[in-house]
RNA sequence: GGCGUCAUGGCCGAGUGGCUAGGCAGAGGUCUGCAAAACCUUCUACAGCGGUUCGAAUCCGCUUGACGCCUCCA
């Protein structure tokens, strides 16, 4: 018996716009894919957001009991081009006036996508496929929509065939668009004059002479198009048909539109059951863009450095903020709100701590199965995490009403709080008790247990001066104390 | 212009045809030497205008506004 036969997912599918019940394609097993980025600049924010959501998805699949076998690639291929349009992006506008090796600039930027996550406390992918590692099965994947009817070949480059796909296939069923409508809405571009229509869309790109990234295939010297390596990588690990595809909203067309029609096109099925779009991140209500200065890095989120935020925030109130809200919904980058949020997290944080050091009794005054089942029905409600963090403050609650005395809770019920607690907190939203980590030192909490005793001492001698002295000032220190019932504790932060 | 998404209380953010979201902030109380913390109580909402319904913030239409995509983009 596995967790995943109790508790039932309904996943919202952006293909059919329903929460549709979950049902993986072989039983026990996930094969998800996701979008990764494009490495050749620092990890955007927004992006950090939708792996955040993702990777809140695989480790709720993980703990389910699911054998997931998660796919996010790495684009380093097609867009490094050396002969881009001046001014367009600063990063390889800069890699190309110093001329580094675009595979310099992937690496650098890899790294610091990874550094990023795994501050973030993200899960690694299970595989983590490159476009570059992967031309062969693009050039093969080209052949065979050739084969098929789908692609023409124009001067060295191939395209493939919008038009002949819609007259057998649906172009436009995720992102409910029609053909026509888009033919009657495409702007005229400069440079697409080899295509038959302006809806086709490369396969395989001819390399200018001053393209550095660049490799031999039937059709030329040249590189694949941009939606090509995620049909390729996805089905060469996933299978042909795949469980869950996600990715960033903006994503959705033309990127995975293609990516359905490739798939059709070579393999003449859907690729997906269940296609899932992370909404997008805004920063004071505005959308992120580099040209209007309404940006922040991660790490300038994270240390503070940056003119939006007053102070640096953690991690994991990062990590919790965005689980706050529905990864469907547009969410709200604010001083405000990182601030709540930061509350908010400690409080759950204090709470979760003091699970070591409640006692049980004979009754439980609260139901903890009806709860912790609570916890599962948000979770499998389209991974509703708002609702669970409103279920874990439930908890809380009762926590701190079992210290003061005001409830009470059995040994079993305990032990299944506690279990219920850490694993949802810390394994299916991947929270880090950063409060704990930093008082975990015993030297640190045997130094400030004196200071407790003597403020105890102090307050016991009528001297107040001195014991709001020592209180105050461990304050300043960033270490505050709790008087309760049974004796003054201390938390960090 | 086309297609799509969304509009919730001081702020952030869920959800639902009739029954408390939650967090932060505010007010009152308990506790305390005073605080803090914690707990209790409390305040308030569903953009506007129509319609369907016994009943709608929740369904439908229109208006207004915001956002996304249509061009690299998470």
């Amino acid at each position: 018996m596995h967790l995943y036969d109790q508790q039932h997912i309904k996943i919202y599918n952006s293909l059919s716009g329903q929460k549709e019940p979950f049902k993986s394609i072989t039983e026990g097993y996930v094969g998800m894919y996701v979008c990764g980025p494009t490495v050749y600049s620092n990890v955007h924010l927004g992006n950090v957001r939708t792996f955040m959501s993702f990777d809140m998805v695989f480790r709720y699949l993980k703990h389910l009991g699911y054998k997931v076998r998660y796919v996010r690639n790495i684009t380093d291929a097609g867009h490094l081009e050396n002969d881009a349009d001046a001014g367009e992006d600063k990063i390889t506008k800069k890699a190309r006036l110093e001329q580094i090796e675009p595979m310099e600039v992937v690496q650098r930027y890899t790294v610091d996508f990874h550094n990023i996550l795994s501050i973030f406390n993200f899960l690694p992918p299970s595989i983590e496929p490159t476009a570059t590692g992967h031309i062969i099965e693009q050039i093969e994947l080209i052949s065979t929509i050739i084969k098929n009817g789908f692609a023409y070949e124009v001067n060295g480059s191939v395209y493939f065939d919008v038009h002949k796909f819609n007259e057998t296939n649906d172009y436009g069923k995720l992102s409910k668009r029609k053909l026509d409508d888009l033919i009657h809405n495409t702007r005229e571009l400069d440079g697409q004059s080899d295509k038959k229509n302006p809806q086709d869309f490369a396969l395989w790109k001819k390399a200018e002479p001053q393209h550095i990234m660049r490799w031999p295939s039937p059709w030329s010297d040249g590189f694949p198009g941009w939606h090509l390596e995620c049909t390729a990588m996805s089905t060469k690990y996933l299978g042909d048909r795949f469980d869950i595809h996600g990715g960033g909203m903006d994503l959705k067309f033309p990127h995975h539109e293609c990516e359905i029609a490739q798939n059709e096109a070579a393999k003449g099925q859907s690729p997906v059951n269940y296609w899932m779009h992370a909404n997008m991140l805004h920063l004071n209500g505005q959308r992120m863009s580099k040209s209007t200065g309404n940006t922040v890095n991660p790490d300038e989120l994270l240390s503070g450095d940056n003119k939006f935020f007053s102070k640096a925030y953690s991690p994991s109130v990062i990590r919790f903020f965005n689980a706050q809200s529905s990864y469907r919904s547009v969410l709200d980058l604010t001083d405000d709100g990182l601030l709540a949020s930061e509350k908010g997290f400690h409080r759950l944080m204090d709470a979760i701590n003091l699970l070591d050091n409640i006692s049980s009794a004979s009754t439980s005054t609260f139901n903890v199965s009806e709860w912790k089942q609570n916890c599962y029905d948000a979770m499998n409600d389209d991974f509703n995490s708002p609702i669970l963090i409103a279920h874990l403050f439930d908890a809380a609650k009762y926590i701190n009403q079992i210290k003061d005395g005001k409830a009470s809770i059995t040994s079993e019920d305990l032990k299944l709080l506690k279990q219920t607690m850490y694993a949802f907190t810390f394994d299916v939203l991947g929270l880090q008790n950063e409060s704990k980590q930093e008082s975990g030192t015993d030297k640190l909490s045997a130094a400030v247990d004196i200071l407790i005793k003597l403020r105890q001492e102090a307050r016991a001698n009528k001297d107040f001066a001195l014991s709001d002295k020592i209180r105050d000032e461990l304050a300043e220190a960033g270490i505050q104390l709790k008087d309760g019932k049974e004796g003054t504790t201390f938390t960090t932060n």
